[in-house]
RNA sequence: CGCGGGAUGGAGCAGCCAGGUAGCUCGUCAGGCUCAUAACCUGAAGGCCGCAGGUUCAAAUCCUGCUCCCGCAACCA
């Protein structure tokens, strides 16, 4: 079973190109699992809870599962759009996970794990949390980054964080699989250290936060943000769960094999406080889930803020170029971990060569001479050459590296490897030179040899690339008239295409998207080309 | 001396950890092809690898110093 989840998004407004990737990219690895033929349960969803929705709410003058529930809306039409295949939808306000958090409480209080202790200090009201002298900067005064810092003395629940560190530590340490890439394994260790000593405090008073789930033990408080969303990873696997609640089982599910989560919420959230409930709740080492960190996507090279109004909207991108396209460029441009620079000139580009002129071109070409040269039948002959012996090594060759790359989360590589071979089929191509064969009825068994060599590397080209592209990859195989259920990469060896299998006349797959100024340019381009042409011609002539 | 990331042909990047003819994508130019989405294939031009030193037979790569750019408030994945 392969249980992947994502963060849950804070309904506090409406979804940008960042939500979009995180989800696209799980949902990427997630197609892959399936179509290796595992059982795979991806879970994601939303975040509602907080006083910042509350607040938000009021500005809006609505309540605030009204709002939540207006922005959730907004989330789910950009999953749908982008073809996001959840089969589990987190959202904090259901019942169920609200009765999820409150066993888990109930459990932990009853473990000694939660103690209630009276405060008084600092509280920045922007971030939601105490503040400690740690949070002082060089003149011992708590900076703007705080906001409205205010003086409170109240009561609260504290959850005993600081006696999990020690396991943490040795945890994080002794397994390196936990986060993924290595460099922010190196990050959670020193936050790690940086953290020992203090407790978490997980609850809210109610006369100062209404909007958020009751403590089960002490219905004057609703539990801290944080440790309510969190739970969701559990909560919505079915984790406490009653007979019958519409929820999987839990144990068929859990550790989660991937956790995708961006590098911001890696430090404290995912990587010390969960790591820590689940601990406290009793989950051995062999039951902690694994952490994919993203990185971000930074707008032509400057920070995404909503200041610079540099917000790119996916829904503005799908409308010009397509959902399945913003699905390509996102995890091919993106190096899975890092940060990287969106630019929709580049995804154009990216678009344009790599999925319309290369993958789509190649399967036009290939059926349309199927279809002209040999009434659309393939022919497996007898007979073999190198040219043809090598584009099979090849084929072969990238089926396992886009599996190995897959694998590892490395999406870029892998549709990397999957253009590289699809360019060594153009060049074979140019070689065989099939519409010179066409001419000369001796060389038709060759003829044929080539076709069937480029039929079957467009049907395993178009069947890897459904994981990225499920509908662009649908397209292909119906125009090459297969049907592939059932299939796994693993299992995939030459000859999907069979003997005497026939094809359809093709259509464009990716059509190319260009300005009106770029197509005068070609044309211009190509007036240029056929006005050589004809010297040419005159002067053989 | 706050922390971190970066500076590689016109653009965007890889290479650096484990020194040894500087690689990829796009663009430009030339040629080829005509099956194809004015697509495809081949080739070329274009870099003293930020600057200055040092180590070495040899440095983009190791060491030292310097310059410049970007994060490290908030909104925010």
């Amino acid at each position: 079973m392969f249980y992947i989840t994502t963060a849950i998004d804070y309904t506090n407004g409406a979804p940008h190109i960042g939500h979009a990737y995180e989800k696209v990219l799980a949902d990427v690895l997630s197609r892959w699992h399936r179509m290796c033929g595992e059982e795979v349960f991806f879970l994601t969803g939303v975040d509602q809870h907080g006083q910042k929705v509350q607040q938000k709410a009021e500005a809006a003058g609505m309540q605030p599962q009204e709002y939540a529930d207006m922005v959730t809306q907004k989330f789910i039409a950009l999953w749908e759009r982008l073809g996001i295949q959840y089969d589990g939808w987190a959202a904090t306000t259901d019942a169920r996970h609200k009765a999820c958090v409150q066993a888990i409480l109930s459990d932990l209080k009853e473990k000694g794990c939660l103690y209630k202790k009276g405060y008084k200090g600092f509280y920045s009201i922007r971030q939601e949390q105490f503040l400690t002298d740690k949070e002082r900067n060089e003149e011992g005064v708590f900076g703007p980054e705080w906001g409205e810092v205010v003086e409170l003395e109240e009561e609260n629940w504290y959850f005993n964080l600081s006696q999990q560190v020690e396991w943490l530590k040795n945890y994080v340490t002794n397994h390196p699989s936990v986060v993924t890439p290595e460099f922010r394994r190196q990050d959670l260790l020193n936050a790690i250290e940086r953290s020992a000593g203090v407790d978490l405090c997980i609850s809210r008073p109610k006369d100062r936060l209404s909007w958020g789930i009751p403590l089960p033990f002490d219905p004057d408080f609703v539990t801290y943000v944080w440790f309510d969303a969190l739970v969701n990873y559990i909560s919505f696997a079915g984790y406490k769960a009653e007979e019958g609640a519409g929820l999987p089982d839990f144990n068929k599910l859990w550790p989660a094999a991937c956790e995708v989560i961006g590098k911001d919420i890696l430090v404290p959230a995912h990587g010390i406080y969960w790591l820590c409930m689940l601990h406290a709740m009793g989950f051995s080492d062999e039951q902690m889930p694994e952490l994919l960190v993203h990185g971000w996507l930074n707008i032509k090279g400057e920070k995404m803020s909503k200041s610079l109004g540099n917000i790119v909207d996916p829904n503005d991108l799908c409308d010009a170029f397509g959902p399945e396209a913003v699905r390509y460029y996102l995890v091919r441009d993106t190096k899975t971990g890092y940060d990287s620079d969106f630019d929709p000139e580049r995804m154009k580009m990216i678009y344009n060569t790599e999925l319309a002129n290369d993958i789509g071109n190649l399967c036009n070409r290939s059926l349309n001479m199927c279809v002209r040269y040999c009434g659309g039948t393939v022919t497996l002959t007898e007979g073999d050459d190198e040219l043809s012996a090598s584009l099979r090594e090849s084929m072969s060759n990238t089926v396992s590296r886009f599996a190995e790359c897959m694998n590892a989360y490395n999406t870029s590589d892998a549709l990397a490897a999957l253009n590289a071979h699809v360019g060594l089929c153009n060049s074979y191509i140019e070689q065989k030179q099939p519409w010179t064969l066409a001419k000369d009825e001796e060389k038709l068994p060759e003829l044929q040899r080539v076709l069937a060599h480029l039929l079957e590397c467009c049907a395993q080209v178009g069947f890897l690339l459904g994981c990225v592209l499920p509908e662009a990859s649908a397209r292909i195989l119906s125009q090459l008239q297969l049907d592939v259920a059932g299939l796994t990469p693993q299992a995939m060896t030459w000859g999907l295409v069979k003997n005497g299998h026939s094809v359809q006349a093709p259509s464009p797959v990716f059509p190319r998207i260009l300005s009106e100024e770029e197509k005068e340019k070609m044309a211009a381009k190509a007036a240029k080309a056929a006005e050589k042409a004809a010297r040419k011609a005159a002067q053989q002539g």
